[in-house]
DNA sequence: ATCGGGCGGGAAAGCGCTATCTCGTGCCGC
DNA sequence: GCGGCACGAGATAGCGCTTTCCCGCCCGAT
């Protein structure tokens, strides 16, 4: 077998019954003293349990306490990619506030396939996670909607509490996210700056993230009397790559007299940047490019990319929170949305166009 | 056949006994056909327990799998900080491995504090976990060292596996990386591309990983008689900020004659090109830098990062397969850690010296 | 015919806990 | 001075599973 330590040679887990039998008290004596219970015990039986369970290395069993209490500590999360700076930032959000209420985080990756989705998420219920949450964006008629919506009503049935965060047409809670309102001041602003003229780099049609930014950046151009022309819109992956791919057919295509390019995510911006300067332009001065979500790195691309800030790892917070509060209403929903606002970030790489 | 309709108003979920009941057979039997036994069930029963579990949409509960079982399907994985693309690409990479064999992680992030990483490790022990995989580096001379190692020697007894990525002292698997053998590398290339005068942007020297690249580095300029004066080498924090910082502080105090500084991972290079461009001075141009660890961003800012390829998400991946393999020698420890060997990556950010 | 033995279903004994319950103490009030 | 009572320790009944163990059944060998 292993080589073992010489210490103690024991081959399984201290138990909550050898801390009481070391502690020469009763199991619900030590169950009681090492995890809160509404009863008082002696301070001195205390002490000895406490004493008898640091010696012995013990550690409650998670599963067990679960299991006889009928309540996890457990909060499962659902990201598409977590290598993704979005996602990566949204989760450390929610490792860090599930971390100060002692909930353990176990976290799954949906690659973007909905009905893997909906596999993990069923898989998942098997933990009996307090709550779960959901992170990725909807896709406008996705074929397993219904099944994850029946699989989420069940969960919430049984205790559960799911929370989406980014709109969802689901019947759930859920962190709204200023995509439209975000992706219309960025078209207002960018029109204060001069910018006439529009194309844009967006994802799948069906996802309603990319969906809500192209339209609140058609509304805020539209206000002010400008448009993007159908054929300057291309779609490809919500991806860095898919980012450099669709200016590549851009740019192949001919952009005429497009002066800014919207890319509907910060890694896809990051690939266009590199797609322009493949092709011989400077990103910012022959074309300028804008972003969204503000992930870390775009201010060290150069030029700095224009963005708008979605407060990313707060996000991940107020998800859990949204969760978590048992009496959640519209109320608390629209403040921890509130807490979670859009901020156009201007910076080199849209300068201000000379009139 | 429709879904568990929502007319049932059971606010519990469906048990393994609900299914045996709905399916007229025994607990047993219900058992032994939802989930793998090595006994045989009658082909008719197990379809009626399949149906009926279907009906009443059951899913195992896996606490009570494991309280059962005696054994879990968790991983716990440990890493610094989430949202930093070096520990979230190797995050997805033991996600991802873990999905292939059905396994759940639950991830804590200890944000470089040892310990916090120690208390993280001791509530981890709780769920019981399969395997342990430690991610961050190790530190020299940390204090809660010898508690660590306590710790996990005890989880190993008791039937865990621990790994560590990246070098530790401790008595433990590890998955190898090559800093030393990668930075050394950096160094050669670098010194063949002419660079004579070098500086370096180092985290807090007690960063085994940091003390490894700089080591290597020395090592590779020492074998063409060149070093690393130094006065030119900056300590700071291993993250974004601190390479910026790091780089300012090396700028004003004067770099001299350096022509490169090599920054001791990605993330501090890009706060570095951003610091030297905040200087006034062009990266690549009027300094070099190079970076190590190859991060995706590296690829999409300007000038191109030169840096040392660590196959991050195959690392992940390879520590959880040498965590799972029963019988892990040294030779399957080589196997995994050649696969996950090093790359110098020249970019633009170090052009060749005119000579 | 008889018997041993594989086969497979069901009862039941746990797994490590929590929570209810039981019950002996010691104390207060009248 | 005695009943009532609050207190708190210990016994125990679960929690939702898995896994013996037992046992009736059927089949082939004798």
């Amino acid at each position: 077998m292993a080589e073992g330590g010489p210490q103690t040679r024991r081959s399984t887990p201290a138990t909550l019954h050898d801390v009481a039998r070391e502690a020469g008290v009763s199991l619900a004596t030590a169950s009681r003293s090492l995890n809160g219970s509404a009863r008082k015990v002696n301070e001195e039986y205390r002490e000895r349990v406490l004493a008898a369970a640091a010696k012995l290395g013990y550690t409650p069993n998670l599963s067990a306490q679960a299991v006889a209490r009928g309540t996890s500590t457990t909060v499962a999360l659902l990201v598409a990619d977590i290598a993704d700076p979005y996602f990566s930032s949204i989760a450390a959000g929610v490792v860090g506030a599930a971390g100060e209420d002692r909930l353990i985080v176990t976290m799954a990756e949906t690659k973007r396939d909905t009905e893997r989705e909906l596999e993990l998420v069923r898989a998942m219920r098997g933990q009996r996670p307090r709550v779960m949450i959901l992170s990725g964006s909807r896709n406008i008629g996705d074929p397993h909607a219904a099944a994850l919506e029946a699989e989420l009503t069940a969960y919430e049935q049984t205790g559960g509490r799911a929370v989406f965060i980014s709109e969802s047409d689901l019947p759930f809670r859920t962190l709204p996210l200023a995509n439209r309102a975000g992706a219309r001041d960025l078209a207002i602003e960018l029109h204060g700056l001069g910018y006439r003229t529009f194309a844009a780099l967006t994802g799948p049609e069906t996802l309603r993230t990319a969906h809500d930014r192209i339209a609140g950046f058609s509304e805020g151009l539209a206000a002010h009397g400008a448009r993007l022309p159908d054929d300057r819109l291309v779609r490809s992956a919500f991806t860095r790559d898919g980012g450099y791919d669709g200016m590549r057919r851009l740019l192949e295509a001919g952009i005429g007299d497009t002066t800014v390019v919207f890319a509907l995510n910060d890694v896809m911006a990051m690939g266009a940047m590199s797609a322009i300067r493949d092709a011989g332009l400077e990103p910012g001065r022959d074309l300028a490019v804008a972003g969204f979500d503000d992930i870390p790195t775009v201010r060290d691309v150069t030029p700095r990319l224009t963005s708008v800030r979605m407060p990313l790892e707060r996000i991940g917070e107020q998800a859990l929170r949204l969760a978590l509060d048992d009496e959640a209403d519209a109320a608390s929903a629209r403040a921890a949305s509130a807490d979670v606002s859009t901020e156009v970030v201007i910076r080199e790489s849209t300068p201000r166009l000379a009139s």
